[in-house]
DNA sequence: GGAATGACTTGACACTGTCAAGGCTTTCGT
DNA sequence: ACGAAAGCCTTGACAGTGTCAAGTCATTCC
């Protein structure tokens, strides 16, 4: 009857868009395939039909939250020639992407209810981790060739995520107001990570070859 | 009936520890309140008497996750002086915590099923937040008395717990392989954190154009 | 022009969270 | 000591959910 979205589009994107905007909305809990369905004006066996299972949708909007986190960090990184201000860049729109696309962002991460051995899935994880990666190798080219690029690297996205997912305790450390609109919060975020990156590449950019700072536990030189 | 755990415990807590082994093993999905009731040998609607509702349960959990968080990091930094180590046994503290005991650690950041204002959670990761803030500023006066504490906390925890939800996709990042077993994993993870720990210390020391900051082991000689 | 394919609906089933009502046991006041 | 009150838990019911089989209808293909 009254299809909430423009009739142009095909039935499972715009199922997509009204399932990412419910959840979006009322969060995982209240979410629900059947009213996804009635927000999209179908009937409520619609999004089995296309998706198969509640797996099947909720791991499509995964594989696009990742897709989504691919193409912006490597558009935010292109025309950026420094690595450390590239690596903000890129930082930058890891955040926006996932206050952007709240749904498919936390998606990406939520093993439990997705298929992770989708093939387009891992594709799109590993592309995201190639941009990051790159970056990560120019840094270490440019500040210190001996840098352990994989260990870096897994800092460096762990810390995204983790101010990702943190957001919302930043009044806890001093980050600023938990009464600041939305908008705001963004922009305290895309500073939070500005501020954080030059941390980090410090960091990549001094460590001594034998770390004496803490105790290692890796074997292997 | 058939009570499946201890007898001396009362109901609300085996309920949790039902709920949290539940959770652990199926994800959320999969999940359901009257399964646990199932499990515990209890009518359908025992876990609603206690708890309220299916958030009231949840919550329950989050702050127990919070709370074990919490004790779990101050235990590891008792007794370490050096701040750098103190730093990683807290790291590999929270670690521990994530992959000991998944469900209750997961919901700590799940506000979208759990109730954020409860006060008792609040307290708890403020508490929690506490210690970690307390060895960045032993940290600080350590290395560097310049430090922005607060940012390099939120580093410091943005990074433990994008870590923690990066778990499963270390073999992307070329940290081990994705077929190695959960124990080893874990060993894997605190090794990371050890390698990892002084990337964050050496750029919480100093700027790289000091190039006394990047080679020294010792900051009083 | 008939058949076959795909898109979607209808109807059904087992299951879920939540609530009201009731029963049973323990505790408390007097 | 004895009735009342309070807690703990069960039973029963209701609306809502995911999923599957069967059916309807238009399009496409040969």
């Amino acid at each position: 009857m009254t299809r909430v979205a423009a009739e142009t589009t095909d039935l499972p994107t715009l199922l997509c868009d009204v399932a990412a905007e419910v959840i979006a909305e009322k969060g995982f809990g209240g979410f629900s395939l059947r009213e996804v369905a009635r927000r999209a004006g179908v009937s409520h066996a619609a999004p089995g039909h296309h998706f198969g299972d509640l797996p099947g949708l909720l791991t499509e909007l995964a594989i696009q939250g990742m897709q989504r986190l691919h193409v912006e960090m490597a558009e935010a990184s292109q025309g950026v020639d420094d690595p450390a201000e590239r690596l903000t860049a890129m930082g930058q729109a890891y955040v926006r992407v996932a206050t952007a696309h709240p749904a498919r962002a936390e998606l990406a991460w939520r093993n439990d209810v997705i298929d992770t051995d989708d093939p387009r899935y891992l594709e799109a994880g590993q592309s995201a981790y190639g941009v990051l990666h790159a970056v990560i190798e120019a840094v270490a080219e440019a500040y210190n060739p001996s840098l352990p690029v994989n260990d870096a690297a897994a800092l460096a996205w762990s810390s995204m995520q983790g101010i990702v997912v943190l957001r919302s305790k930043l009044a806890w450390m001093g980050e600023g107001d938990p009464s600041t609109a939305s908008d705001d919060l963004n922009q305290a975020m895309e500073a939070l990570v500005a501020r954080l990156t030059p941390l980090m590449i410090n960091g990549m950019a001094g460590v001594p070859s034998a770390p004496s700072a803490a105790t290692r536990s890796e074997p292997t030189g």
